[in-house]
DNA sequence: ACAACACATTGATCTCGCGCAATGAAGCGC
DNA sequence: GCGCTTCATTGCGCGAGATCAATGTGTTGT
């Protein structure tokens, strides 16, 4: 119990550095209202329209930020990775829910301590602060990936998505024959959705970045990307192509697994 | 100028209610170290990868916050209107260009004062972190309406988050014919590259929904709305019409303006 | 092993939206 | 006033993508 505890308790700074960096006593005092929660592929961690009193931390695995139509459809709006929070503090309820999309470890607080917590370290509450401007970034970069006109260039946008969100994420990478090889967390159906497209279409869009040796499909969830550059270029981005290489060859976890 | 200043001060607090409800001591403090700017339109505000150290609040106007692309086009990701906050406490550079969209009243803090009341202040930290917290379901339902597969879809849902978004703003509404008028702030090719679509196609997008009757182009920035139920479910969202029916019917400011 | 199921892919057809070009319409400088 | 520029609209042909339907392919359950 205590061996778990304790190993648990490296994971949560392991896995969200800007925590780990803060002091002692403040890590102390996290260390003690934390809880872990393992879920299930599929399992809903929260529902919209939940008080859900909670602020989670993404310790491992892939989460789903899902909006449930009226009619019953599931509209995907982010993922949730490793090293991300989720959850509100101080006001309303949840405007999305979450679910699982693979085998997750979640650390979570409840939300009075937490937020009483906050109250009393400037320096957690800076990090928090911090986090959801950096969330803000990420999300007006969906955006853009999201106006290209055409289903190619958002699918090459969304593998590059991708590529820097999930960056360091063990889970999702490897290397085939010295290449970068993601998994994709989510069905075509749900790529679809995020995308603004049809399954069919997105089908067609990954065979068609395939034929034109962008990327080789080696699984439906598993592609290995060829060239981030012309990808980057079929985005409508060539910026971001040379900033994702550097960034990844520098990388040091560049590792199998699948 | 002390006449000015008072009428300034009254401003800020009347344009951001958030600002109001705060204890008169951190009031005092914010009236202190604010600086009212007066921006023309198209006038560029900030520049992406400034240093940009300033806090801005719009209390009037609108403002277009835009990536510039590698081959110089510009893309809008997003609109300032009057109680929107930007600018980046903390860390590093801007990531989007700001730019007048319309005639524009500023008031702006320096980052270095501003955020050491920040610190002193946890009321005012904490209306900041709501705030952002805010910024992101923003965004995220600004993701899902970029997600509908089909342009008139997407116009719909942009037009139903204008009246949504800029609620109370009087600038942007008026009744004509007891219908709700929304004006639009950005140019066709602005809305085209928001949407992720072509000027032209925008523009029949427009006229189509006018052929069916959802709105009437009063001129080519000023639409009046005749069915936003219709509208929502043109846009694949119906819970929203209601919704917004129910809260624009009882507000009050739903007077005229051009 | 087999059926049943979910998911990905492929094919065929038709609509929608892009792309280019031309034509209004409104503002601005001279 | 006039031309000039900028923006919105319209026309037309073609390609991209939606749609409907059928066929793999892998997974789960019994």
């Amino acid at each position: 119990m205590t061996a778990t505890q304790s190993s648990d308790k490296a994971s949560l700074f392991e896995a969200i550095p800007d925590l780990a960096d803060l002091p002692e006593a403040v890590r102390k005092e996290l260390s003690q209202i934390f809880q872990i929660r393992k879920i299930g592929a599929g399992q809903v961690v929260a529902d919209a329209g939940d008080p859900f009193d909670m602020i989670g931390f993404v310790t491992d695995g892939i989460l789903r930020m899902q909006k449930t139509l009226p009619d019953g459809r599931q509209h995907v709006v982010g993922l949730l990775v490793t090293g991300d929070m989720f959850g509100r503090v101080f006001d309303g309820p949840m405007q999305f829910a979450i679910e699982a999309a693979t085998d997750t470890t979640l650390c979570t607080f409840r939300r009075g301590p937490f937020e009483a917590l906050l109250a009393r370290s400037p320096e957690l509450d800076r990090v928090i602060l911090i986090h959801f401007l950096t969330e803000i970034d990420r999300t007006r970069d969906w955006m853009i990936v999201l106006s290209n006109p055409r289903v190619r260039g958002r699918l090459a946008g969304f593998l590059l998505m991708l590529c820097t969100r999930f960056r360091g994420v063990e889970k999702l990478f490897g290397s085939m024959d010295g290449r970068l090889t993601i998994r994709i967390p989510i069905s075509r159906a749900d790529v679809a959705h995020l995308l603004g497209a049809r399954p069919e279409s997105i089908s067609r869009a990954f065979h068609a970045l395939a034929d034109d040796g962008l990327i080789d499909i080696i699984r439906p969830d598993l592609v290995a990307i060829s060239s981030i550059e012309d990808l980057a270029e079929e985005a409508g981005e060539p910026e971001l192509g040379e900033l994702i290489s550097d960034e990844l060859l520098t990388r040091p976890d560049n590792k199998a697994l699948i």
